[in-house]
DNA sequence: GCAAAAGTGTTCGATCTACACCCATGA
DNA sequence: TCATGGGTGTAGATCGAACACTTTTGC
């Protein structure tokens, strides 16, 4: 693919989340703004889409490019397209001349979340981002563009659809236990769930293996193990449930 | 607006619903094909966007040339971007060529999906469709380009959508029977629902005011009328209310 | 032995489902 | 008087919320 191939007038941005069993987070990349830390000055990693590409395989490069993950859980949020939506404000502009050819064209941008295993990667530099890093999302208030925007519409329909899908799963480690996808909800809806409805709701549903295996080396008792049970998970899908909502 | 102003790259397309009391439908357009009405050459209203014009602006715009309506329910259903989506077949090129500037471009569409008032209208050609009218949902098995795929997803989101917000109440006339919305959602969903359960749901939401009139003319037990009582939703929306799920 | 998180059951109220008969009207 | 759809209540099952104590480990 080369650069003639580019279409200016489409982007895919991705909204990627991560979970470290403490804090849900969102990677961000810096505009390389020599003025410190601000936010302002951050952004979801994007791209332009190249012509010959669909939406989803531009995000999955982009996704590609930046953490070097393939195979990662990936949906589409929407477009967003505000004539103004990346001109606004003035370092906005700035970054943009840095990185394209067409600066000032207008740009739909097609928006996706998605989540990935925070420990599997530390996010590389790339084409568009001098640097990247992941930022607590309760931590964050103010982004690049309409980027704080795609932000709260991504965390929303997480939200929504992680109430009737497990996706969850695809934010933590293969081997995890209940408490940790326990804290991972509370997270997400940032609010405190009951421990024993918790567990006996997402044991129902028969969707975890146990593995018979403990933490180890924890100061307290140890955890039973379990893994995402995917056969089990598409029977459950197959016959139709509804939500599984906390 | 001119020509000029045209972004020959993003359009939108419009998947607008109806209800006669009977059936769900979907407006369609036709591309003016001489060899009768064949599905494959009918397709949801949509437009290439101008260049200064918001995406949801767009929306409204087509559906305002082709209705004459304003201020319609809308909602977008997500970006549509395989770079064959709209030249697989002959017969979609012939009619891009008939309409566009640039029939050979690859465009990105935005689906919206909007809800109205059957009778409010009769739907009109157009700049971009020489006729259009009515088609069943459930008759409807293929349509030019992504259409079909827009119309499925579209659908989707609506029942999504309705399980958790009574926008319902946008397909109806001001003045309704339970039985009428009771009918909305059997179509909706395709299936029967229980009509003693459905009204208790529903009345106990307390957002419909009874307006003490009843039908007339019908030959059979006069039915009370309804309105849809958008104070009382608010406040419930405020309060928070998860769904009212059938 | 103490700090820290794991693990476990029951009760109560709310909600969902299934189900059948009489009523008011126009023809 | 008949055909048509309108309108109503209850019992049983299921589901969700609230809630406190014992266990196992590392230090």
């Amino acid at each position: 693919m080369n650069k003639k191939e580019l279409n200016p007038y489409v982007s895919v941005d991705c909204v990627i989340f991560g979970f470290d069993l403490e804090q849900l987070y969102v990677l961000l990349i810096d505009s390389g703004s020599m003025e410190g830390y601000k936010q302002s000055r951050m952004a979801v990693p994007g791209d332009l889409i190249y012509d010959t590409e669909n939406l989803d395989t531009a995000a999955r490069r982009v996704l590609k490019e930046l953490t070097g993950i393939e195979n990662i859980y990936l949906e589409q949020i929407g477009a967003f397209g505000d004539p103004d939506r990346i001109g606004k404000k003035a370092s906005d502009r700035k970054w943009l001349e840095s990185i394209r050819a067409m600066p000032e064209a207008r740009v739909i941008t097609v928006a996706y979340y998605s989540l990935v295993r925070m420990p599997n990667f530390n996010p590389k530099a790339s084409s568009f981002a001098k640097s990247a890093g992941w930022a607590p999302v309760s931590e964050v208030h103010d982004l690049a563009f309409d980027h704080y925007e795609i932000l709260q519409s991504g965390l929303e329909q997480l939200k929504r659809k992680i109430k009737i899908q497990p996706i969850g799963f695809n934010l933590l480690p293969e081997k995890f236990t209940l408490s940790q996808l326990h804290k991972l909800y509370e997270c997400i809806y940032d609010k405190a769930l009951d421990k024993r409805n918790f567990r006996r709701k997402i044991l129902n549903l028969n969707i975890l293996t146990n593995l018979d295996e403990k933490q180890i080396g924890v100061p307290h008792k140890p955890s039973q193990l379990f893994k995402f049970n995917e056969e089990n998970y598409k029977k459950l899908s197959e016959e139709g449930f509804d939500n599984f909502g906390f």
